[in-house]
DNA sequence: AAAAACATGTAAGCTGTTACATGATTGG
DNA sequence: CCAATCATGTAACAGCTTACATGTTTTT
């Protein structure tokens, strides 16, 4: 039995933006080289053989486009296994350890619920954000008492991943009453 | 010809470790289990050969310290030559790039600095840290006036990278502050 | 006439990961 | 006696990158 597929990070980008829009490969690499996603390569060694995985795994689809003169485009598109994937990716539940390891990808998966979660969804994603970086925060705080003295590099190192976790707190704040304003215009 | 050997960013990491300290390849697991240093695996099959590697080249050497009972010890320490790779690395200049792309890596290198830079070359590193971060910020901010329109998300995204550059900007501040009453002290 | 944009791919290789493998010693 | 710690490695693989390869069409 093949045990069971499930997209790289890489994977779940294309699938986020050919939810948004159904894409060539070479579109694809355009949109990566003008606004980068991670830090991935826009490269045709990545892109191309990236696509044909999800193809051959059935999360995407493709149509070839004819024209006149030009080469024919591949234009790829999600399918219901590929909506579904990209949707379960974006509602999985945070560890307390993404913030250190994953944020780039939790950002990843905040951009990509527009258009596709709704604003509840999204402000939950928000909420549980905020409570594991407050846990993470005060991890790190009791870092600071107990590790501190050793070393002044680590300890302003230490400081930093602290800043960085507060500010993710505020932005997280901002984040979560833009929302809550955006709903309540709608009612 | 053989085409010149450089490090990665593990290897590195490893040259960092093992300046500060003669180390085994046992000893460096432990160390990158209870701090971990980026996001690297201090798995068996992670650091030994990354560590044979590094000796391959020339970087580091190691003898090997049998004891009564226990299993012998192999024990690294850098060469002149890894001396110099590490010194290389940690005063490369930076790219206003390095700032979207290799932030973890700019902070380990201020971390691995602690007793073979000096303050002042410290305080050099700070100091175009503080001033890619400027570039960077003011690069980002002039993105926000013409594409934040487009989507509520990516504004917030954008926001967000915005606020993390802004706390660097202060972290190095703060940081700076820090050798610069040092270097006093020291008068 | 040349350069840039359009469009897709393959091949080789590097880096690192997980899982597997082994065995002695020490602490509870 | 069982678990944890000490200690080192190999093998298979995933995932990505760079460099190579090809050809048309539009713009300068």
């Amino acid at each position: 039995m093949a045990r069971a597929y499930s997209p790289t990070l890489l994977g779940y980008v294309l699938l986020g933006l050919l939810n948004q829009l159904p894409r060539s490969g070479y579109d694809v690499r355009r949109e990566l080289e003008s606004t980068p996603m991670g830090h991935f390569s826009s490269s045709p060694g990545s892109i191309y053989p990236a696509l044909q995985q999800l193809k051959k795994n059935g999360l995407v689809d493709s149509e070839v486009i004819h024209r006149s003169r030009l080469k024919p485009r591949e234009v790829f598109h999600l399918t219901e296994k590929g909506k579904k994937a990209l949707g379960a990716w974006l509602h999985k539940r945070l560890a307390v350890s993404d913030l250190r390891d994953n944020l780039a990808e939790l950002m990843l998966r905040f951009r990509f619920m527009e258009g596709i979660a709704s604003d509840q969804e999204t402000l939950r994603f928000l909420q549980d954000f905020r409570r594991k970086a407050k846990t993470y925060a005060s991890i790190l705080k009791s870092q600071t008492r107990t590790q501190a003295e050793s070393s002044h590099h680590f300890a302003l190192s230490l400081q930093r991943e602290i800043s960085m976790i507060q500010m993710h707190i505020e932005w997280a704040d901002h984040a979560m009453t833009a929302f809550e304003a955006s709903k309540t215009d709608r009612l």
